[in-house]
RNA sequence: GGGUCGUUAGCUCAGCCCGGUAGAGCAGGGGCCUUUUAAGCCCAGGGCCGCAGGUUCGAAUCCUGCACGACCCA
């Protein structure tokens, strides 16, 4: 191992340890009370005018201040922090110069004795035992804390180089406390998504991350080879046709979240593996799917937020149903002033984007330039909206309009100006379908790397007959973006994929 | 893929324009200090200045390339 300056002069008190006869990395640990346990216990014997109960308390030190031979230190363990008062006179000269001497930042302790409250009125471990329960040996930077002026907590040189945060997150969530935040948050609004549809007559299932086609999105997938059945296997780019091919096996309601994988670029929207959440209701449609978004991500809103009313960036965004619904066409000319109804060729729009100053690359599809046109106005979407009505090209799964077969009914969910989820009226037509795939195919001939595989054995579940239904996707690391007002994909992401550097 | 910016001590940063061989605060080390909480005071340390090359008597500083990251655009 290499270590460096720092290092060495704690490898250097592991030895003082030991001589000390304190193991430094001890097998039990004997504690009675968290930090938030003990204080609770404190108070609770001061209002019933009790005697201060002894605790046995474990923790990092988060803190040290040593005045002589009398010494502060903060620990902090999963509820909170404590301070912990050190007395030469109360640990006994070798113990209380092991502590000053080899006891530093970082380092995970017990601490056990009467709790206390200093002349400042702070309840803390006046402390007569002392172990050492694991030693760090690399020193974790720990910013200073403060209050400014105004009485709010400021932190004087915070861990803030995003690279090093990511690439070592255990450091990160040690020492930011509000990263720790982010990812309880996002953990117990999971949770709360779950218990919404769990009490909602939907299924949990979980289906097939290795795919031997892959389908139901449009993204390039990761590709990888099973030796033994000598197959290329690919890694899901989406549930959907594992999960809709269960409705024909007549669960009326089913979900899954996991994690999906699409080849391509990463921003600040975009990691390559992501969380997504899709669920698939039989006898609904496109507008059961709407009101099953609102309520479902209204819930989680209350559950782990409390309110409707989300900070986000500059803008506060209101989460209370119903959302705004708008047809794509009408959003689109609405923001960039094409109505791309008048132009039902790639050419035609191709040269309209261009004559209003939009780039319209030339291979591009007329569903694709839709899409494009979509992007432009996607930043302005921050109020949860529903924009509905897509072009049958880009929709392969999803059934056509009763009175528009060039259109079909789906709608994609944006707030934050960011595309939250997306939902179909599910096609269910075995014939139709086939017709869509093999569309799809011609445009991958002519060079549409995302179009959409064929796949015979879901025809063959459709053929058996597919309940009307409505499935709704939703990308379960941006709503968390929402829900804890961050900017990048990163934030959310315990590990985020960053290119590979050496040392 | 393109553009802009960044990379200096364990952490947060200054120094770069205008080249002369590296600085601060915190952390760490030694000392004083028996109620502190950014504790305080004194002393002494600590650097492949992202990597490689070029220009120059001399490069953290100027130039080129590369790596990694951030932001914007595609």
């Amino acid at each position: 191992m290499e270590l460096n300056e720092l290092e060495r002069l704690r490898v250097e008190k592991l030895r003082l340890l030991r001589e000390a006869g304190m193991e430094p990395y001890p097998a039990r640990v004997h504690r009675t009370h968290s930090a938030a346990e003990a204080v609770a216990a404190f108070e609770a014997a001061e209002e019933q005018g009790e005697a201060a109960p002894e605790v046995i308390v474990a923790g990092r030190i988060v803190g040290i201040r040593i005045l002589g031979k009398v010494a502060f230190a903060h620990i902090e363990d999963g509820t909170g922090k404590i301070q912990l008062f050190l007395r030469k006179n109360d640990l006994g000269e070798s113990l209380y110069t092991l502590f000053k001497r080899a006891f530093d930042l970082g380092d995970f302790v017990e601490a056990g004795g009467p709790l206390i409250r200093t002349r400042t009125g702070e309840i803390s471990v006046q402390v007569q035992s002392l172990r050492m329960l694991a030693k760090a040996i690399t020193p974790l930077p720990y910013p200073k804390e403060y209050r400014d002026e105004e009485g709010n907590l400021k932190r004087y040189a915070a861990f803030s180089d995003v690279e090093e945060r990511y690439r070592q997150r255990y450091a990160d969530l040690a020492v930011n406390p509000e990263v720790r935040e982010i990812f309880r948050k996002r953990s117990l609004m999971i949770r709360a998504l779950r218990r919404w549809l769990d009490d909602h007559g939907y299924l949990e299932v979980e289906t097939p991350i290795l795919q031997p086609i892959y389908g139901g999105a449009a993204a390039r997938p990761f590709v990888t080879y099973h030796n033994q059945l000598k197959q290329k296997l690919y890694l899901r780019i989406s549930f959907e046709l594992y999960l809709k091919r269960l409705l024909v096996g007549m669960y009326e309601g089913v979900y899954e979240l996991g994690r999906d994988f699409r080849n391509e670029g990463v921003s600040y929207k975009h990691n390559p593996e992501f969380t997504q959440l899709e669920l698939y209701r039989a006898y609904t449609d496109l507008y059961g799917m709407m009101e099953t978004a609102e309520q479902l991500i209204a819930y989680a809103a209350r559950e782990v937020l409390g309110t409707m009313q989300l900070p986000y960036q500059e803008h506060t965004v209101d989460l209370t149903p119903p959302w705004r619904r708008v047809a794509l066409h009408a959003v689109i000319r609405e923001g960039t002033g094409i109505d791309y109804r008048q132009f039902p060729d790639a050419e035609s729009l191709r040269a309209e984007m261009r004559r209003r100053g939009y780039e319209a690359a030339e291979e591009a599809s007329w569903g694709h330039l839709v899409d494009n046109l979509l992007s432009e106005v996607e930043p302005s979407l921050i109020q949860p909206t529903f924009v509905y009505d897509y072009p049958s090209a880009i929709s392969p799964l999803a059934k056509q309009k009763a009175d528009d077969p060039t259109h079909v009914e789906r709608f994609e969910l944006f707030i934050g100006g960011m595309e939250l989820g997306n939902a179909f009226t599910e096609l269910n037509d075995p014939f139709e379908q086939e017709r869509r795939f093999l569309q799809q195919g011609r445009a991958y001939e002519a060079g549409d790397e995302e179009a959409h595989p064929m796949d015979t054995d879901y025809l063959r579940a459709m053929k058996y007959g597919m309940p009307p239904n409505g499935g709704f996707g939703l990308g379960i690391d941006r709503l968390a973006m929402l829900f804890t007002d961050r900017h990048s994909i990163r934030e959310v992401l315990l590990y985020p994929h960053l290119r590979r550097k050496e040392g």
